[in-house]
RNA sequence: GCGGAAUUGGUGAAGUGGUUAACACGCCGGAUUGUGGCUCCGGUAUGCAUGAGUUCGAUCCUCAUAUUUCGCCCCA
C-alpha cells in the first residue's frame, strides 16, 4: 500500500465540511471588506523567496521545498503567500492601477519541509490578505481587524491580539545592534539556542522559552525605546484606530516575528486554548514596507497577515464549537422492483433539477437497508415508490420524523415538497448539545433516534 | 536538522514465540414486525505497517524503512 507523504493531509468527510464552511465564512467576509481574491502558482523560482523572504531566515534556509524542473529552472513551493502576490503586484505592474491600494486575499496551501507536530503539517492552508500601497495607520488596523473579525464569526472564544512595532528601518538596526551589544557581555548565561541566535536573529532571544525567566530577558532594551519618533508617532496612531474599532490587544514588546521583511506593525493572534501545543499562534502578520523595493519594484509601503485555516479548525475542535452545518437530506427515493428503479432514476433527477437535496440507491440494497441507509444520510422524507401507486401516478412519501404517509399524486408532487421542506428548516434545538442519549455516536449534532419512550 | 512515543479488521481494541487472533460496535444476510430503527440467528482479519534478521517456528525478539503522534528550532 501507498501511503501518503510525511506531513500531508487527507481532506475528507466532517473535517471537509467544517473546511468548505469556513472557507465560505472567509469569501464573505472578504467580499464586505472589499478585498479581491487572487491566486497566484504554487511553485515560484527559488530566488523569489531567497530575495523576498531573506536568505537568513529558518524558513528559506532549511524549510523549502526545492527542486529542479526538467528545464534545469530551480524552482520551490511557496512556503508562504506573500512573496508570490508581490511578485505578481510587480509583474501585472499593479502599482499603476487607478484603484488604490490594491486590497488582495488569498486561500491556498503553502509547504514546508519540516517535521510536522500538532497544529503544523508540510502542506498546509492559509488564508492570508495584502494591502499595496498604502502607509496608513488606519490600514494597519483593519488588517489586523480581519483576522480578529473571522474569528469571532466562527465564534472562538480565547482569541488573544497582540502587536508591537518595529520601527523603520533605522529604529530596527539600532535595536539590533543594543540588543547585541547588551547580551553580548552574558550570552554564556543563555542556552545554547541563544547563542546561536545572538549573530543570527538577536530579536527572538527575547521570545526564548528556556530563558524566558531570566532576569537578562526581563531587562533587555525594548523595542518601544528604540523607535525614532517618526515610527513611534505611527505605532500610537495604530493602537487608536484599534480602539476605534473596539478591537482588545496587548503590546507586546517581546514579539518580533522569523521573517525578515516585517517592519513597522507586527501583530500575532493567539488562541489560549488548553490542550493547544506551542503552535497556538492563529495568524500573524505586519508590514513589509520595503519587500515591493526588494523584489525589483517601485517602493510601495505594504501590510498583510495570514492564518492557518488547519489551526483555526483545531482551536474549534479543542473548544468544541459546533458550526452551524447542515448535514440532512432533504429526500431520499426508495424502490424495489426493477421499474421502481428506473422510475426512481428520472424521479431523482427531477427533483434534484427542481432544487431538492435527493439521493437514491446504488448498491442493491433490500427495502429494509435502505431504510436504515435513509436514517443515517439522515433524510427528512422518504420516498417510497411502488408499483401499484405508480399504476396510479402517485407516489408515497413518509415524513422520516413523524413517520407519517401520505400518497400524493405526481402533479402534486413538487408543490408538496415545497410546502413540507420549506418550513422544515433547521432546527436547532434538535442539534443542540442536550442530547443525553446514551450513544456514543454523537459528537456533534445528535442524530440518535431515540423516541419518547417511557 | 534534533529528540520521545506509537503502528493488530470498517471502527474501538484484547492477546500470545507454536494448532481455528478474544470481545464490542459497525456492516451484510436471514427470521419476526404490512415498511426500517427492538429482539433473535448467521456471516464478516489465510491477517497483526513494510522489508530483512534471530529461531525448528514470530503478530509477539532485533535492526532498518514508512507513516502517525508529541516536543525542540522556527513558523500560520
Amino acid at each position: 500500500m501507498i501511503s501518503k507523504q510525511k506531513g500531508c493531509l487527507d481532506l475528507y468527510g466532517s473535517t471537509a465540511k467544517k473546511w468548505q464552511y469556513v472557507n465560505k465564512i472567509i469569501d464573505n467576509l472578504m467580499e464586505k471588506y472589499n478585498y479581491n481574491y487572487i491566486r497566484t502558482p504554487i511553485f515560484e523560482s527559488s530566488e523569489l523567496f531567497h530575495r523576498g523572504i531573506g536568505e537568513s531566515t529558518d524558513v528559506v534556509t532549511k524549510e523549502t521545498y526545492d527542486f529542479v524542473d526538467r528545464g534545469e529552472r530551480k524552482i520551490t513551493l511557496r512556503p508562504e503567500g506573500t512573496a508570490g502576490i508581490v511578485r505578481s503586484y510587480i509583474e501585472n505592474k499593479m502599482y499603476g492601477d487607478a484603484n488604490q491600494p490594491v486590497k488582495l486575499f488569498y486561500n491556498g496551501t503553502m509547504y514546508r519541509y519540516e517535521r510536522p507536530q500538532s497544529g503544523r503539517d508540510r502542506e498546509f492552508t492559509q488564508f492570508g490578505v495584502e494591502v499595496l500601497g498604502s502607509d496608513d495607520p488606519l490600514i494597519d488596523a483593519e488588517v489586523i481587524s480581519i483576522p480578529v473579525m473571522l474569528l469571532q464569526i466562527l465564534g472562538l472564544k480565547g482569541v488573544k491580539v497582540k502587536i508591537n512595532s518595529l520601527g523603520d528601518k533605522e529604529s530596527r538596526d539600532n535595536y539590533r545592534k543594543a540588543l547585541i551589544e547588551y547580551f553580548k557581555p552574558h550570552i554564556k548565561e543563555l542556552c545554547e539556542d541563544c547563542n546561536e541566535r545572538l549573530l543570527k536573529n538577536p530579536l527572538r532571544i527575547l521570545d526564548c522559552k528556556v530563558d524566558k525567566d531570566n532576569d537578562l530577558l526581563k531587562n533587555a532594551p525594548k523595542t518601544i525605546d528604540y523607535l525614532n519618533e517618526e515610527s513611534k508617532k505611527r505605532f500610537e496612531s495604530v493602537k487608536e484606530y484599534l480602539n476605534e474599532l473596539e478591537i482588545d490587544y496587548e503590546v507586546d514588546t517581546k514579539l518580533v516575528r522569523g521573517l525578515d521583511y516585517y517592519n513597522h506593525t507586527v501583530f500575532e493572534i493567539e488562541a489560549s486554548v488548553e490542550g493547544f501545543g506551542s503552535n497556538n499562534v492563529l495568524a500573524g502578520g505586519g508590514r513589509y514596507n520595503g519587500l515591493v523595493d526588494t523584489l525589483d519594484g517601485p517602493e510601495t509601503a505594504c501590510i498583510g497577515f495570514a492564518c492557518g485555516i488547519g489551526r483555526i479548525i483545531q482551536a474549534l475542535d479543542l473548544e468544541e464549537v459546533k458550526l452551524p452545518i447542515d448535514e440532512s437530506l432533504e429526500i431520499f427515493v426508495m424502490y424495489v422492483s426493477d421499474t421502481e428503479k428506473k422510475y426512481a432514476a428520472s424521479l431523482v433527477n427531477y427533483l434534484r433539477a427542481n432544487g431538492f437535496k435527493t439521493d437514491t440507491e446504488y448498491t442493491g440494497r433490500g427495502l429494509k437497508a435502505q431504510f436504515k441507509q435513509a436514517d443515517r444520510l439522515n433524510a427528512k422524507y422518504l420516498i417510497l415508490l411502488n408499483d401499484e401507486d405508480l399504476k396510479n401516478d402517485e407516489i408515497k412519501i413518509k415524513n422520516n420524523k413523524t413517520k407519517e404517509e401520505e400518497l400524493v399524486s405526481v402533479d402534486y408532487l413538487l408543490y408538496y415538497l415545497d410546502e413540507h421542506l420549506s418550513d422544515e428548516d433547521i432546527d436547532f434545538e434538535e442539534y443542540s448539545d442536550d442530547c443525553e442519549c446514551d450513544c456514543e455516536n454523537h459528537k456533534g449534532h445528535c442524530h440518535c433516534h431515540h423516541e419518547e419512550e417511557e
